[in-house]
RNA sequence: GGCCCUAUCGUCUAAUGGUUUAGGACAUUGGAUUCUCAUUCCAACAAUCCGGGUUCGAAUCCCGGUAGGGUCACCA
């Protein structure tokens, strides 16, 4: 008993030599980050990437989950930059994951929201910023005898782990390997008179063969071996590692729910470990697997390094619209979200209701066509003023030239995109920016004059006389007042006076060499003369987008190149 | 290697011990419609990893195998 008090103060004299700065305490912070008053049931979320410079698309994934979880349920989604690893940091890095996460419409509600700016009142929301939080939370547990200071160098660390790997047992800083683990008062004022650093470790109480049991929303109650490693909770050079910021920052945010990667659920004895050393309650957890890729016979995470559309950038940069990749990406997390669009094609995906029971527990492998279709129908559904907008903002990054253009012919470029819309959707001929260029280049006189023309696009049982008669024929009825079905009896007229079948039935069921070709010969020759392609939307649609004067002017132009 | 997770058409998945002849979507193939193409519509193809057990009954529960994935840092 008596050596029990002597060792707590000890305990606390080892606090004061490591901390002599620190004087909050815990209680202080409890104080500062009071319980949110939120409604019941809220949940409270959050998104906590590190400014490495790259984007992965399982990461926005991940955000778009944690932010559908929070606003489903009238909770708070918060952004937390997890920037303690000084030396994988990028410049910029902050910015450009808001620039991508806005891009996506995943907006936080709290947190960090530029460089500059953050907003809430459980910040900072920046780690770097959130040392002394971390420091009185070590200092707390250095006092309970919880946690130790380790002046172990990277030499020591190798060494011991040569040692556990000829004895064939398990590597870590652990049990009898952990040197430092019943350091005294006196030996770390001596480690500290040569101005040793050092490392906070957590003195783990797990005995052997130990298991805990918890539940994970995703994959069920799972139960695993406790933690026995002494890891690290403060680095010698004063940040916390993620094993330690993870549950301060989240028990004083009080976030409720931790979506995080699948690939923390083995260290997730290691966060529970503190929990319990500090006494608070653990959050839900809900461990979401990657989006994977086959390699050969096997599957892995997508690549940052192998695989182009491992990137957000490359979505962007493609032009797949937020919406699109939204949608795929809700319907790999909640595949129910297919059917619940299509039965309601018209509420915003917001309306979803999202559960993270429903996540899959498994990963899944991307497939690109997949996207793409889902991107065709997406972009189908947009009006003709939502697709300019968007596909405005693409172009002007990514096409300016051709940006400039549709900006200065807007009403144009509105009535092209109207083309086959009816009601419900339009034509689904592309699903990405990038094609649009080429889709709709030819309507523009400007780029329709750079044009390649090509005879071998006409039919090629007709002469180049042939060609131009017939074009004569069309411009002396040319009229694009007409209903489409009387513009269309014009063209079968001429068709008639060629020896060629009004239409495929008669062509395919009369005797050979009694008809050259059939009407849609005709509409061919025209297509091409006005397009310069041979396959395109709807020929009496495009024509009266055109406007007569275009497409007559179009028409003379190509006799000549015959 | 230790620990953990997972296993249904080529891909994403549904089926919560009996509603099942294992359903849908993408992809593929064929057909119908259309002035081309794209659509749209119709159809075809196609799966419960293997072996045991529990049960009247197993894709579903249990055990073993196999395969795949994750993780074992002063990275996150």
């Amino acid at each position: 008993m008596h050596k029990q008090i002597m060792e707590n103060e000890e305990n606390k004299k080892i606090a004061e030599l490591l901390f002599p700065d620190i004087h909050e305490t815990l209680e202080d912070l409890e104080a500062a980050y009071p319980p949110r008053n939120l409604p019941e049931g809220a949940t409270v979320t959050r998104f906590a990437p590190s400014p490495t410079g790259f984007l992965h698309i399982g990461t926005i994934a991940n955000a778009l989950i944690a932010e559908r979880v929070a606003h489903t349920s009238q909770g708070i989604f918060i952004l937390r930059i997890e920037d303690t690893d000084k030396k994988r940091e990028i410049k910029g890095g902050i910015d450009e994951i808001i620039h991508n996460i806005e891009s996506f419409n995943i907006s936080p509600d709290e947190g960090v929201m530029s460089e500059e700016v953050q907003k809430g009142a459980y910040g900072p929301y920046l780690q770097s910023q959130r040392l002394k939080i971390y420091a009185i939370a070590a200092k707390y547990l250095v006092s309970q005898g919880l946690a130790y200071p380790c002046f172990c160098t990277d030499e020591d660390l190798k060494e011991i782990r040569n040692v556990q790997i000829s004895q064939k047992v398990k590597p870590g800083y652990y049990g009898q390997f952990a040197k430092h683990r019943d350091i005294s008062l006196i030996q770390i004022q001596q480690e500290f008179s040569q101005g040793k650093p050092f490392a906070i470790r957590i003195k783990s109480d797990a005995k052997v063969n130990e298991k805990i049991q918890f539940k994970d929303m995703v994959k069920g109650s799972l139960t695993m071996a406790a933690n026995d490693v002494d890891f690290v909770l403060l680095k010698s050079d004063g940040y916390a590692t993620y094993h330690f910021a993870h549950p301060i920052d989240d028990h004083f945010m009080h976030i409720t729910h931790i979506l995080r990667a699948d690939e923390w659920l083995p260290s997730t004895p290691l966060h529970l470990q503190i929990f319990r050393y500090f006494g608070w309650n653990a959050p839900y957890y809900a461990h979401v697997s990657p989006v994977l890729k086959m390699d050969g016979l096997s599957k892995r995470k997508l690549s940052k390094r192998k695989d182009p559309e491992a990137g957000v950038k490359y979505y962007t940069q493609e032009g797949y619209s937020s919406e699109s990749v939204i949608t795929y990406l809700l319907n790999l997390a909640n595949s129910n979200f297919e059917d619940w669009r299509r039965t309601h094609p018209d509420l915003p995906y917001s309306d979803f209701p999202f559960r993270i029971e429903k996540i899959n527990n498994s990963g899944a492998l991307f497939d690109l066509r997949k996207m793409q279709d889902i991107s065709k129908q997406v972009m189908a559904q947009m009006s003709s003023q939502q697709m300019y907008d968007m596909y405005l903002t693409w172009a002007e990054k990514y096409d300016p030239e051709f940006a400039e253009l549709i900006k200065k012919q807007k009403e144009y470029t509105l009535q092209i995109f109207s083309i086959e819309k009816d009601q419900q959707a339009r034509r689904k001929d592309i699903y990405a920016w990038n094609q649009m260029h080429e889709y709709i280049g030819c309507f523009y006189d400007e780029l329709f004059e750079k044009l390649p023309f090509n005879k071998q696009l006409f039919p090629e049982f007709l002469s180049g006389e042939e060609i131009k008669d017939i074009i004569n024929a069309y411009l002396q009825v040319i009229d694009l007042k007409k209903p489409s079905d009387q513009w269309f009896n014009d063209l079968k007229a001429i068709a008639a006076k060629f020896n060629i079948a009004p239409d495929t039935k008669t062509f395919k069921e009369s005797p050979a060499g009694t008809y050259k070709g059939y009407v849609g010969d005709i509409a061919s020759i025209l297509r091409v003369a006005i397009t310069k392609r041979k396959n395109t939307p709807d020929l009496y649609e495009i024509m009266k987008v055109m406007g007569i004067e275009r497409v007559v002017k179009r028409l003379q132009e190509t006799k000549d190149l015959l």
